[in-house]
DNA sequence: AGAACGATTGAATATATATTCAATTGTATA
DNA sequence: TATACAATTGAATATATATTCAATCGTTCT
């Protein structure tokens, strides 16, 4: 059994179980697309940063402010967040403003929260 | 203002903005618990760990087969879950066999590929 | 055009997480 | 009790992600 001399070295296989569960695990493309979603909200920076603009659309400088953070570490943040579609943006002037471009964020967020709350 | 000073080189605050946002803010302690809970959800071996639990129960052995992996790995990453309330586990002779405790695992999971499916 | 400033970028560094490896534990059985 | 085996553990390593730093870009204002 060749799966089982790479990854394992038991003799205790339930081949029934594993064919099973093959048969309805996920593929891998969803799999990398759900857990490069979830980084998202892996990081307390991006929750802030999403949070803060779902009240109300921020410039750089103020969410560098809120967030106590340099200008340039929120900026590589919301490019990831840009590249995620979960945030748009607006020049006006100097300034660039950031907002949410998809509700589900909060959603996400606030779905999260109820999940841990009896950890707070 | 001292924020400013460490984090900020600009003049451009909204201070109305800053104050508003500072308001609604989550709490440290909600972002850090949030943040925990969605990290176990940023891993391809931990999706697959708990998509393959949610079919049916499994001993270690056989999670390592199912995931080409090593059974220490996966020992390693049962544990994270394990803290996380997110399987339980009973022994039978040799085996130690891992199952689902929260059935939270499988809405979260189902919930991200809903958020992601255009994307495969 | 030149200076000032808000924002972005890429590379270097720091930090967090996953995996590997060797040693060990607990259970069964010879 | 000695051996085999499934699983776990801790430390070392590898890998991924976040942050810092210096340089640059785009816009405004003079």
């Amino acid at each position: 059994m060749v799966a089982r001399i790479e990854t394992c070295d038991c003799n205790s296989i339930h081949q029934d179980v594993i064919d099973t569960v093959k048969d309805h695990m996920l593929s891998d493309k969803k799999i990398e697309a759900l857990t490069d979603f979830y980084k998202i909200f892996s990081d307390n920076t991006k929750i802030k940063i999403l949070w803060a603009l779902d009240i109300h659309e921020i410039c750089v400088c103020d969410l560098a402010v809120l967030t106590n953070m340099t200008k340039s570490a929120i900026s590589h943040q919301l490019r990831a967040l840009k590249e995620a579609n979960l945030v748009k943006y607006r020049r006006d002037g100097k300034n660039v403003y950031y907002s949410i471009s998809d509700t589900c964020a909060r959603q996400i967020i606030e779905n999260g929260i109820l999940h841990t709350i009896n950890k707070v």
